[in-house]
DNA sequence: AGATTTCTACTACTGCATTAGTAGCGGTGT
DNA sequence: ACACCGCTACTAATGCAGTAGTAGAAATCT
């Protein structure tokens, strides 16, 4: 499939770094944010979950240990920060989906959201102007 | 969000068809087949993962609960077919995951397709006529 | 100092996907 | 008839995400 996967750059294998639900949701918090406490990743998430402090502590925690992110203490506080990319996850999750349902096919899985996902006028040329650029690229 | 989903056309509310990893790769073996027996599908699944028969049947029995597939008995086997269409489920899928990693913005997640999706110049081109296309379809 | 609040660490429990073993049924071969 | 084989149904066990309670430390209030 794609070479990207051999080619990937850091480390000796670039990890699968594939986040479940709340997961993501708080790393989501966390690449805003830059770093944030237990209570103030919960405040972020509270307008759509209504988690327990200690479920979002235990989450974290466990997420430390899995090398998704870190922390620093701050008085009795702990301070956690991302310790993985935003675009390193975007593409092993969208990846993965394209794996999954278009066998990897990433050109198909784009159609699909051409024909499905309610883009405007102004995406759609926005859109074409990328490929463009993209096109321009290649040809270097 | 998308409008696909509140105008969805069969039955009171279109259903979140979220697939696990195996799941789908069953639904694949259906869609692609039509209908098959567990056995058919335990071999479809071999060159990648060694499962036992028992293990297929376990999970098509469950995956008809939950409306996924359903069967027809053919002497003593039973042959599936899947009962929720492809296009469906790449719908939720797909939207679901947008939503998770851009916040439901469907362009930056065609962004990131391009940017790391390593296209060839024949992809990119045959993309940018369908964006033609689909300009063309909103303009009507 | 004593009571109250705020946090983390540890522990536990639920739900679901995945995996497979066992029992039992219906045919097949001898 | 009897032993064997393939299949399904039922049962069980594992692993992880998610959820939260309890204990105990540290800071704060009176």
């Amino acid at each position: 499939m794609s070479l990207v996967h051999a080619l990937e750059t850091e480390g000796p294998m670039a990890k699968k770094h594939q986040l479940a639900e709340l997961q993501l949701a708080i790393m989501q918090v966390l690449w805003r944010c830059g770093e944030a406490t237990v209570s103030e990743v919960r405040s972020a998430l509270a307008p759509d979950r209504e988690l327990a402090h200690t479920t979002v502590g235990t989450m974290l925690a466990k997420m430390e240990e899995k090398g998704h992110v870190r922390h620093r203490s701050d008085g009795r506080q702990n301070v956690y920060r991302p310790d993985i990319r935003q675009d390193q996850v975007s593409q092993t999750m969208v990846s993965d989906l394209a794996d999954r349902l278009f066998g990897g096919d990433i050109k198909q899985m784009v159609c699909h959201l051409l024909d499905d996902g309610d883009l405007s006028a102004e995406d759609l040329a926005e859109l074409r102007k990328l490929i463009r650029q993209r096109e321009k690229e290649l040809r270097e």
